[in-house]
Order: C-alpha cells, then structure tokens, then sequence
DNA sequence: TTAAATTATGAAACGCATTTCAGAGCAAGA
DNA sequence: TCTTGCTCTGAAATGCGTTTCATAATTTAA
C-alpha cells in the first residue's frame, strides 16, 4: 500500500507538501495541491491512522465503561453518547465489565497508553484511589456526583430525587414503603439508601431490610419482588423502583396475581422509559440521552473538570 | 514520559533488548530483564500503544456496527460479543447506525484505515457493492447468511424458521396470520417477507398489506399494532412478533384492552428473551450471546471465509 | 524604493516500538 | 579438534505522518 512518500515522490512534492494537502492547510499551490490529489487518486492511497495517532499522540477514540450493555439504562445513557460522538467525530471504545474491577482497570489502562484519549465510566466499581491513579493521564468522566474529586462528572441529586419521590409517596397516604434497586453499593446506590433511611426516621417507621430489593434491573426481575412480597406478614403499600423496566415487570406480575395497582401496591418507576408511558407508570424522569451527551461533551474538553447537575421530573400516572 | 530509548539507556541495553523484556522473548539474560525491569519501574513507563499498532500494523480493534445499542435484540448480540472479545484480549469499538448508511460507511473507512482489524456488522443498510470495496482492508463478519460472500457470516435461516413458525401457527388452527417486524428491508426481513408470501401462497390466503406491522422493535410498539389491529375488520387471528419485547407490549396491550390471548390473539415472539418467560411467550429460541460469540471468533480468525449456521427452537408457552 | 509581511516549499527531526540481520560467546556432538 | 547449533545482544531499518525550521519568492505597506 502506497505511503506518503510515494505519494511525494510520484506527485514530484515533499512529504510536506502531501501532507499539507492531507490537513488542507494553506499555502499549497493550486497545480501542486491538484497534483498530490490526482497521484492518491492514482494509487488509492490510504492513509495510515496510526501513523498519525502516534504522531499526533491522540487517537480520537473515547472509552464507555458500562456495566451490562443490555440494560435499557445503559442503553440510553450510550445512545446520547453515541450520538453526540458521532457529531464531534470521536468513535467509542466500549467496555463491559460486568461490575468486574479488573475489567474497569482495563479501560483506565487503556487511557493510560493513551490507546483512548478520555474515559467515560457510566458505573463503577473501583474504588477513588484507584481511578485517581489514571486521571493524570486523560480526562475520566463520571456519571456520579464526583464533586470534590479529579475529574468531571455529570450527574443527578439521587439523595434529593429519592427523597422527593418517598415525600410524595407519603404524602399520598403512604406509610409503609420499599425500594428496589439495581446494586447495594455504589455511589449512587448508597445516597439513595441514605435517603431512604432519613426518610424513615422522619416518618419515624423502623427500618425493615425486607422492604429493599436488590438485582432489581430488568422486566423479568420484578416477578420475584412479587413473589417475595406475597410472602411477607406485612407488605409495604408502596415500592420505588429505580429501573421502569423492572417496574413494568412488577405491574405485570401484579395483575396476573390479582394484586390491584395502586390500591393494594403503589408503584413508582425511574427513568420514564417509553415502556412507563404505555404501561401507565408514575416515574421520575431521568434525561438519559441528555446526560450522555453531556458526558461526552465533558469528556472532549479535558482541559478542565467540570461538574453538571441534570435535574428529574416527576410524571405523574396511573400507579401511584 | 519515558520512551523505550530512555529504558534503554538508562539500563545500559539496547531498545531491542527492551522490546525483549516488553514482549517477553527469550533469549534476555536473566541480569539484563530484572535491570530493564527496574528501569521500567523506576520510570513508571508506559508502552505508547499508538507505536506499537504503527509498528505491528494491528490495534486489537474490532469494530461493532450495530443500528441501536438500546435494543434488546442487539444488546445480547453485542453482550456475547463483548464476552468473548474480552477473552482474547480484544477491544470493541462501536458504531451506532440508526440506519444511515454513511455511519456505517465510516465503520467501513475505520476497517480501510487500519484503525481496527476487522468490523462485525450485526445489521447492515450498505448494498453489497459497497461493502464489496472494503474487503480487502480486513475480515468483515455479517449477521446474515453471506455464505456466497466475501466476507464470513454467523446466521439463522430466516426462511426456514419463520416458514416453520407459520406452520405451527397454521396447525394450530390459525389461517389468518399476520407478522411484526423491525423493518422492510435488510437481508432477513427480506427471507422472512418471502417466507411469508409463501406460506400464504401453500395454504391459498391472499396476501393482506394490513396483516403487516413494520417498525416493531420494542415494548412501547406494541401498543400501536394492536390499536391497528383493533381497527381491522377482519383482523389476524395469530402475529408473529419478530421481537420478544414487542410482543410483550402486544400482550399487555391485549390484556388493558380484554383481547383475550391466546384464544382472540395467537402471539409468537421470536429470541426468547427472559421477558417471554415471565409472561409466557411462546417464541422462537435465538441464541443471540451464542452467536455473537461466534461472530467475533470469526472476526478474529479473518484468515479465511466461513459461515456458520445457528439453529433456532420453537418454545411453547402460554400466548399460542 | 525599501522594509515588512505573506505565501510557498522542502529537509530533517520527531513520535515510538518492532523486527531483521549480523555477530559474539559458548556448549554439545562428531 | 572441528563443526553445529544455541543463547544472547545490539545496530539499523521499518512502519508513516506531522511539525518545526530555514529559505526562497512574492506582495503589500510605508
């Protein structure tokens, strides 16, 4: 395959020259510049990007560290990823980790020989000390409130949005209330449960590790939070629950055991998902495509660590 | 930071012993590796992969065109992809479509550029002709029989298994049946619509455009179809749901609106996704993590040209 | 008309690791 | 003792485009 150099030698320019003509900057004559183009022509030339991500010591490419990528969750938040990549010319480089940190480290190794130019972690595992020993090397965005940390991050007040949602939950006359969850830990998980465990001392209700449901992610989970609900002496009136999907499958198992939403149980999904507005589900909205977008902005600009907060809205419907 | 020459020099070896010690070669004294060793330590350098993939002509790379990242179908397709890319030390790089040819064209120059070694495309809009002029550059591996193609292929046969699917509708008594797919064109909807014509043709029904339903993707479309479906005067008294999740939202649909199912409405969805388990969709069994298992292990083995067929199995449940 | 500013062009350095080739040293086999 | 055949090492070539710097040729401004 043709180089640069053929081209030069052939077209009877300099490398410079070619060159020049590859980055369209000025000062190229008009015969030497038609030159050039006519001689790629001739030899279907190819540039070769490597050569230039090694000179250039940038290659373009932005890193997305996601947990599952069949999540509708995920799905969204790297659709207006993808998306806002597209229009800036960067490609993505996707990692799945499976919540599994040596997979994660992978990626911030990644940055790290600079084989990406930023990483975007949409949920993660490691720990701060170790993401701290990668952001020299390339911006690291965070979808968690990273404020007072190295990096940039866009994110939501989960600690206010679960709050607000439990608040409007009681205010409906319930009492008696659960949530179900993706994953006990993580940053965004442990501020929803310090909501929720606020909340309860302000309503003065003891805390019932019972009304929490765990590995609450997709449509086919929310047949087992029926079922252990049906086993409990004293079932909570009401569930937040952090994925629609999830959510959707509740309702749906609900109605085929006759369970009456939301007279018997009150459900409020997260996310507002298009399967909440058909399926009638009360849901905090959470603008996924926007904030991947603005994840990625983030990540382009490394310059500096910028921090956004994305707010919710509450959509009201029929299950609450 | 430190490059090969400053290990080199500073371990008093030759950067060709350092390459040595990087690649882990034989033929290094065991005194020299543990100075190189040190060195490297002492300097905390990172190899510039960018170098690496100019010099070996590789990346590592593999590129994933997929038209949607939130879509169940593709999320478990790209799922086993990604499991098994990991396994042997590749990288996904992701292309989102939406269907615009000119993405995936770039996926295309991607491959052509050396910027990945070779592209997966799960779903294409290129005609051949297109994808003809990029085979050259890198193995492309296709979702769809290709098996008298340049390129290597993992696939269902798509005629067979919708053929079969309508027969087993047709034995259970249906004459009218309808179909819901993703979209009108793309190589399966084409054997599926041809399938379809066939069958009509075999059990002498006529070909009715209102029996079909394109643009059915995902749970919220399912309302749509049956709202269609209600404005019909002789409506089908089966549908063959292309997607497990559609035919979800079918079901629920039917539910809200007392369309009994499956004695008003015969649904057959297609992959079985865990969604059709918990409402007891009978579908048609499609090992999407399998198969992307399989794409990638041809991606990888770009040497020569297979194609493998998957085999489908019909799962009986509740909604015929 | 002269000084300053533009435009145009190429040689060479740079980014960095891999790989080929040549050669030295040493041990095993004939 | 001589020949093979390993083991070990490094110089130099290779992959290829970008960028800096120096210089020449024109224009424009003064």
């Amino acid at each position: 395959m043709a180089n640069i150099k053929d081209i030069a030698k052939k077209a009877g320019v300099s490398v410079t020259t070619v060159s020049r003509v590859l980055n369209n900057h000025p000062y190229v004559s008009e015969d030497k510049r038609e030159a050039v183009l006519r001689v790629m022509e001739e030899f279907n030339y190819q540039r070769n990007i490597n050569a230039v991500h090694l000179s250039k010591g940038e290659t373009l490419l932005i890193g997305v560290v996601v947990p599952f990528t069949n999540h509708p969750y995920f799905g969204l938040l790297v659709e207006g990823i993808a998306n806002e990549a597209m229009k800036n010319n960067y490609k993505l480089v996707l990692f799945q980790t499976n919540y599994q940190e040596d997979r994660e480290i992978e990626a911030l190794k990644m940055l790290q020989h600079k084989q990406i130019d930023s990483l975007i972690i949409c949920s993660r595992i490691c720990e701060w000390d170790v993401i701290n020993q990668f952001t020299e090397y390339g911006s690291i965005v965070l979808c968690e409130d990273a404020r007072n940390r190295n990096v940039s991050s866009t994110f939501i007040d989960h600690y206010m949005s679960f709050s607000n949602a439990l608040e409007y939950l009681h205010n409906k006359g319930h009492q008696k209330i659960g949530y179900c969850i993706g994953r006990k830990t993580g940053a965004n998980s442990r501020q929803r449960g310090k909501a929720y465990a606020d909340f309860l001392k302000r309503i003065d209700e003891p805390y019932k590790e019972e009304y929490i449901f765990y590995e609450c992610l997709h449509f086919e989970h929310g047949e087992e939070v029926v079922r252990r609900l049906a086993s409990l002496d004293n079932p909570p009136s009401a569930l937040l629950v952090t994925s629609d999907f999830a959510a959707a499958g509740i309702v749906t198992s609900c109605r085929e055991k006759g369970i009456h939403i939301p007279d018997d149980l009150a459900i409020m999904g997260f996310d507002n998902q298009p399967i909440a507005k058909i399926m009638h589900i009360t849901t905090l909205e959470i603008p996924l495509v926007q904030m991947g977008r603005q994840l990625l902005l983030q990540a382009i600009d490394g310059k500096k660590h910028t921090h956004e907060e994305i707010s919710v809205k509450l959509i009201e419907r029929q299950t609450v």
